[in-house]
DNA sequence: AGCACGCCGACT
DNA sequence: GTCGGCGTGCTC
């Protein structure tokens, strides 16, 4: 019996044995496959498949072995070299393999909305057949005894013109309507036929993708890096290259020179950059530079939009693609770099299974494709960095702004001798207040970030000291004051505010700790001229909103935008010449080892967007910890300041990049229960012959309650991840029930 | 993840 | 007496 393996889009199931059914030729690695799944029918993913008998395995399956009911391509669908990432994905995030490989999937490819494998849209045109063009020809105003309309002359007329056709739609907008083409049609002077087209997802249509880009000189330093850069992908291998640069050094036109380069020499480039607004706009440059050849594929296209650039890509009509995380799948042939813009974001990280961290995996893929991957930032990962000092990497480092424009002057205000000067409810430091006006009198921008949303961080009773809490996880509740709500912010849970007390009906309720919605108010009441504009995830929440609100504030229809870190990334605004940060300790008190570094991180980013045109750029940073030293060191841009020191504590603690850490969370109906099944799977891990990991906890988990589940969690820490991750699938897979209610995450981004 | 099977409360 | 709650187990 010949056999083949498929991949199913199943969490935690491997690849199946399925038959073939005898007269069946044998499909290839990569087609799809419909088939039999308990009383199920699914679209799989040969992986496997050498069309040879074998008996063994079949009496391995003892018989159980179901035939595939339909091969749906009879070429590869998935290219191998996507299956063979796939499936290392799979094997390293400890993810089932069908689960990676529709993460690779095009959207619709799997038909899951019901009905087959959809589509490209199509639209309706309209052609003259013989006799409509004979008729045309011939036409001069009487048309004879066919007695043709005005409108149907004109459609004659324009068609002529068109002998490939035109669009009904097209044909719509001159006037031409579905009436005069019926006329047309049953007259048999022309035909409909269904065209093929694509879903464009570059909303400034064409016009502005063939515009030329503005030719721009590198700056000496830029120059060199682009020829270190251009010698290493030159190589052919498999290298890895870090490049690290000030914020404001023009890594996007290194990145740009040598795509270009690449392009040029025949291969293929894969452009990686974190979720954010701006992935539009970078997809855009790209477009502009390259024109056609260039293929988008984020999370704000829609599935008809990615399904076409999927398959622009697969056919080979493309040769830059441009993306978010989930494009480092992208069937892109012939890769010859691989780009990871702003690759210590955490957006590259997937908080859901596949677990999988885009930039870790981008790496992979310029691996297994024998090319160069540049990793680009102001603030790299600790773990890239400690790969180019280590010469894992190669390290190629921009220190000059363009135009050798200066780095932000950066202030710190200590806010504990601002409460006792102003009392403790202070929310813009005077030095800040002072700053804005003088700005703002000269007609600059200013951009002031707090990372908290809402307008207060939770209600407090005075009387009897109850807080207003979330019933399904254990946090408080935000004050949302444009909503007159508290709100969840993890299940989105919310109630009306309360007016007294909900425990004691007391009346004293306080509002405690403050976010973006009252820093916004607070501005508008000391700059009531001022016009001020926030944008956080409540502000944005109608696509498109936030590249608006970006627009606007470029254009100086707004002077301050207030948010949260979603200001900080990467913009380009030469008129902001003042950032303020409110509380930049914000998240400095979580219980995550990568506190430090994404707050050092999110203040250097943010004072980065200060300055970026001629005049000079000032960030103003409040703090209740002027002294620590990822506050210092952000301030004084020292980025290997802030390394040396932050590796030192992770090396104490053992934390990553010090070592590498796998996170398990188990939930549970109670704390108890999820204590209880967390226990049982580390006690089975340390019962291990002299294991090469430490296992800590269980523990509850720092957010203990979530979503109405309780969990606790617990850590492996080693130098191995193949046999850490080996020994917990095999504490798992003794005990299913626990399995299904376990997250495993490996190289966690944050373990909260 | 679905989906079935299976064993206990409120309804025609 | 059933309808249906979701606990647990399986899917080649």
């Amino acid at each position: 019996m010949r056999l083949v393996r498929v991949a199913v889009p199943v969490p935690a199931l491997d690849s199946l044995t399925y038959c073939l059914p005898d007269g069946v030729a044998v499909p290839p690695i990569g087609a799809r496959v419909l088939v039999p799944l308990g009383s199920r029918v699914l679209t799989g993913c040969v992986v496997e498949a050498d069309g040879q008998e074998d008996d063994d395995r079949e009496r391995e399956y003892a018989g159980r072995v179901k035939p595939v009911l339909q091969i749906l391509d009879s070429e590869s669908f998935l290219p191998d070299d996507v299956i063979r990432l796939a499936t290392w994905v799979a094997d390293y995030y400890a993810c089932g393999i069908g689960e990676a490989l529709a993460t690779a999937m095009p959207p619709l490819a799997t038909g899951k909305r019901g009905g087959p494998a959809p589509s490209f849209r199509t639209v309706r045109v309209a052609r003259l057949t013989a006799q409509g063009l004979d008729v045309a020809a011939r036409d001069d105003g009487g048309s004879g005894d066919l007695r043709l309309g005005v409108r149907q002359r004109e459609a004659l007329a324009l068609l002529t013109a068109a002998p490939e056709g035109l669009e009904t739609a097209r044909l719509a907008s001159s006037g031409i309507g579905p009436q005069a083409l019926t006329r047309l049609s049953g007259l048999g002077l022309l035909t409909f036929t269904r065209r093929q087209v694509e879903r464009d997802p570059f909303q400034a249509g064409s016009s502005s993708c063939t515009a030329p880009r503005p030719e721009v000189v590198l700056t000496p330093e830029q120059e060199s890096a682009v020829e270190r850069l251009r010698s290493l992908a030159a190589q052919n291998i498999f290298q890895t290259a870090l490049l690290h640069g000030v914020t404001g050094s023009g890594k996007t036109e290194i990145y740009l020179r040598l795509a270009s380069e690449v392009r040029s020499a025949g291969r293929g480039v894969l452009v990686l950059v974190p979720e954010i607004a701006l992935t539009p706009a970078v997809a855009q440059t790209f477009r502009s530079a390259f024109g056609e050849r260039v293929a988008i594929q984020h999370s704000g296209l829609s599935d008809g939009e990615r399904h076409d650039q999927w398959h622009r890509i697969r056919r080979g009509d493309v040769d830059v693609v441009v993306g978010t995380r989930s494009a480092v799948f992208a069937p892109l042939r012939g890769i010859g770099l691989v780009i990871v813009d702003e690759e210590h974001d955490g957006s590259y990280k997937q908080e859901e299974s596949p677990r999988y961290n885009g930039r870790d995996v981008a790496v992979m893929r310029a691996r297994q494709a024998g090319a160069l991957a540049v990793l680009g930032s102001a603030t790299p990962s600790m773990e890239s960095y400690q790969n180019a000092q280590n010469s894992r990497y190669a390290l190629v480092t921009l220190d000059r702004r363009v135009l050798d424009r200066p780095l932000a002057e950066v202030r710190i205000v200590d806010m504990r001798e601002e409460y006792e000067t102003s009392g403790p409810d202070v929310v813009l430091s005077g030095v800040l207040c002072e700053a804005m006006r003088e700005r703002l009198e000269r007609g600059e921008q200013a951009i002031v970030l707090l990372n908290r949303r809402g307008f207060a961080s939770s209600v407090f009773c005075r009387q009897c000291t109850a807080t207003l809490d979330c019933p399904n996880c254990s946090v408080s509740l935000t004050v949302h004051r444009a909503a007159n709500r508290a709100r969840c912010h993890y299940c989105n849970h919310s109630s009306p505010l309360p007016k007294a007390c909900i425990n004691c009906s007391g009346p004293y309720i306080e509002l405690v700790g403050f976010g973006t919605e009252r820093v916004e108010a607070e501005i508008r009441l000391k700059f009531p001229a001022a016009r001020v504009a926030r944008v956080d995830r409540d502000t944005i929440r109608k696509r498109g909103a936030i590249s608006a609100l970006l627009g606007r504030f470029a254009a100086r229809e707004i002077d301050v935008l207030v948010g949260t870190q979603m200001i900080a990334k990467g913009h380009d605004f030469p008129r902001v010449t003042l950032v303020g940060v409110i509380s930049a300790d914000v998240g400095l008190g979580l219980a995550d080892f990568r506190a430090s570094e994404r707050t050092f991180q999110l203040l250097t980013q943010v004072a980065g967007r200060a300055g970026r045109g001629e005049i000079r750029g000032e960030a103003i940073v409040q703090t209740l910890f002027p002294n620590h030293y990822s506050i210092q060191h952000a301030c004084r841009q020292d980025y290997a300041g802030f390394f040396q020191q932050e590796l030192k504590f992770r090396q104490a603690m053992r934390y990553p990049p010090a070592l590498a850490l796998i996170n398990a969370v188990v939930k549970g109906r109670t704390q108890h229960g999820a204590l209880r099944d967390a226990g049982e799977l580390v006690q089975a891990l340390r019962a291990g012959t002299s294991q090469p990991y430490r296992v800590l906890g269980p523990a509850p988990a720092a957010l203990s309650r979530l979503k109405g589940e309780h969990r606790a969690q617990f850590f492996l820490k080693g130098t191995h991840r193949g046999a850490m991750r080996q020994a917990l699938l095999a504490a798992l897979s003794t005990r299913p029930e626990i399995r299904r209610r376990t997250i495993v995450d490996v190289d966690p981004m944050s373990v909260l």
